[in-house]
DNA sequence: ATCCTACAATGGACGAAGTCCAAGTCAAGA
DNA sequence: TCTTGACTTGGACTTCGTCCATTGTAGGAT
């Protein structure tokens, strides 16, 4: 994880504050956040890094495979900097909270090819959605 | 199926041009249509009917459980009439088509307890990505 | 150390998707 | 048929994200 930037630095990134604050930002804290929240931790250390700039690295680290993009719950999207392990997402229904899990076998495996339809299928996304315990208290 | 107006009717829904026609938009094909692709197709039949109806009505029709809203791409949710058989989604990573699939056993069974984290887990939702037939050769 | 230039950042306008609300309309029970 | 509370309308508004012309700069070349 801490050599994100050494394996960007390696596909030829060009090092600029604004991206290494980006990068910073997400690996510093294992939580999943939106852009906005990317750009407001981001600003406190460079307070005039603008959102298309945040938006443009987001999308470059997602298309590198460094960071996974979720669209739970149709809102803002977010983001995971845990991408180089596999693993799914477990939402609560209450506040929204998210958590990383790891389901057991390959959630792929359950779909056989007769429903397949012909689709070329790489890969599952699974949200689990529940109660949190501190919702079912409240 | 057919009888969406009736089970709607016995729930105490006052019944309006508006909420009829866009019932029948959503049984009567079945595909995963946008709420603004509703209102186009609804507009053909009651041409003044105003967008936050067509989002009024498709809320309630998912507040009930008649139908499932999917957010498979961060984009325009879509509704899904076919809410009473349980199913997952495999969606195209070209073109986005949505087709209905149905996989062996139950998604819930593979999150152990250990992995649930104190939440009172209820649902999976299960998204399959790949290319289909038509993207694949193109 | 300095220069060059292609790549990156800026910020403000724009667009898509969805929500809100005050005023008008109407379904259905009395 | 009358009444009334639920429903619809339409336009303003919010949120999330994209676009683009301009300005800035990282890092290789000299």
């Amino acid at each position: 994880m801490g050599d994100l930037l050494e394996r960007l630095r390696a596909r030829g990134w060009r090092m600029t504050s604004q991206r290494r604050v980006v990068a910073e930002v997400l690996t510093g804290e294992h939580v999943h956040l939106t852009a906005d929240e990317v750009h407001a931790r981001a600003a406190e250390r460079l307070p005039e890094i603008a959102r298309a700039t945040v938006y443009n690295t987001l999308g470059e680290l997602v298309a590198l495979g460094e960071v996974v993009e979720l669209s739970t719950d149709g809102r803002a999207k977010r983001y995971d900097p845990n991408a180089h392990r596999s693993h799914q997402h477990l939402v609560c229904t209450g506040c929204g909270a998210i958590r990383d899990v790891r389901p057991t076998g390959d959630p792929l495996a359950a779909l056989p090819d007769a429903e397949r339809y012909g689709f070329a299928v790489s890969k599952a996304d699974v949200t689990y959605r529940g109660l949190c315990p501190d919702c079912a208290t409240a």
